[in-house]
DNA sequence: CTATGTGAATTTATTCACAGCA
DNA sequence: TGCTGTGAATAAATTCACATAG
């Protein structure tokens, strides 16, 4: 492998390998070729390769990948080898189902943290996590928590990322259907499910 | 303009771009530069204009663009000029959410039924919306419904899909984090929460 | 003989620079 | 003069084809 910039994409498909190797490890598998990988995801075998091939290639020839290596590889390149713990701000409907969520855990992620403005949520505890004032955000420096999830009204959405920002948080996954803007230093992905959703009927031709 | 094939990425920008300007438009603009707008959304102004430039352009040179106006064709263009009605399958804690999110009306998409395999959601209403069991997935055929969300467990999220498809669903929401195999006219987009999250930290450098 | 790894070819998307119109 | 619209240039990502290693 030669010096290669990694492309972004392949960055946004690591995680996918990463499940499809988790899913194949449960299912007792050792050993996966890209093929049956790349089924598995829904995806092209070359392209799972290529992926791989930016960061040397992982895999034996003739042979195939071997899940709990590659796994930890992937884990690696993404930091996701020690659990990384984030907080939530917002704890609605939206919020709550972001808390009580299990998915997080295979990822090494744990939201560790949970912050509302509404007094009646505020004490209240999901799965083990109290809900705290969300005037108390810079104690996520000394906590040092530096992942952040926005679920918060879209109003309140760029000062609570201003918030997040001044408290050491270094990266946002932001639910509220707007842009933020944040330093450089700081990555923000946003999701957006109306959206998504407002982009389907585009592809079902009139009926 | 010339024809071209339209980028599917210039299809994903179309929604944000229409909710700037919806933006825009409460807070009573009727004009807006490219610049304006690529700044509210966090985009480049020649990737607004490029984008738009593959329908045949929309605005007047030297002033800008006529925000209902240009609102207007986007939802045409994206099909959601007329109400699109939708179904939401899994009644859980991401179905719930997804159930009480009113972010969907601005698209002209409504959240028209939802379903549970568990006797007890059954019956319930949230935001007026009855909630019915699972096996009557078929009666969205007369229905006339065509677009589906799942939020159902990850084992679930293969069949029901399968039964979504059979009901004659052809646009699918998928929150279930798994690829989910359907004929080549349905479209799926997913939408994994745990993966995003997990992309974050790798735009962290050590810290 | 099999399945990976990777340069090269192709396709797709972004950015630029400026012509064209109000 | 100002801002759009768009070919052309550049950059990025995907796909291919095959050499290579086990």
């Amino acid at each position: 492998m030669r010096y290669h910039r990694i492309p972004d994409e392949t960055i946004r498909r690591l995680p996918v390998y990463l499940r499809g190797l988790l899913s194949s490890a449960e299912q007792g598998h050792e050993r996966i070729s890209s093929k049956d990988l790349a089924e598995f995801l829904g995806v092209n075998p070359w392209q799972v390769r290529k992926d791989f091939s930016y960061f040397g290639g992982f895999g034996t020839r003739g042979v195939g990948y071997e899940v709990d290596n590659l796994a930890r590889q992937i884990k690696k390149i993404l930091r996701l080898d020690i659990v990384k713990r984030a907080a939530l701000v917002g704890v609605g409907n939206l919020g709550s189902a972001v808390l009580a969520y299990s998915g997080f855990r295979m990822y090494g992620l744990e939201i560790a943290a949970a912050f509302d403005i509404n007094p009646k949520r505020i004490g209240r505890k999901i799965n083990d996590v109290r809900i705290e004032d969300a005037s108390k955000l810079q104690t996520l420096k000394r906590r040092k928590i530096e992942l952040a999830i926005i679920a918060v009204p879209r109003d309140d959405a760029q000062k609570t990322a201003d918030s997040l920002v001044k408290a050491g948080v270094r990266g946002i996954l932001n639910f509220s259907p707007c842009y933020i803007s944040v330093p450089k230093k700081v990555k923000v992905i946003t999701i957006d499910i109306a959206m998504d959703l407002a982009r389907l009927p585009y592809y079902i031709p009139a009926g």
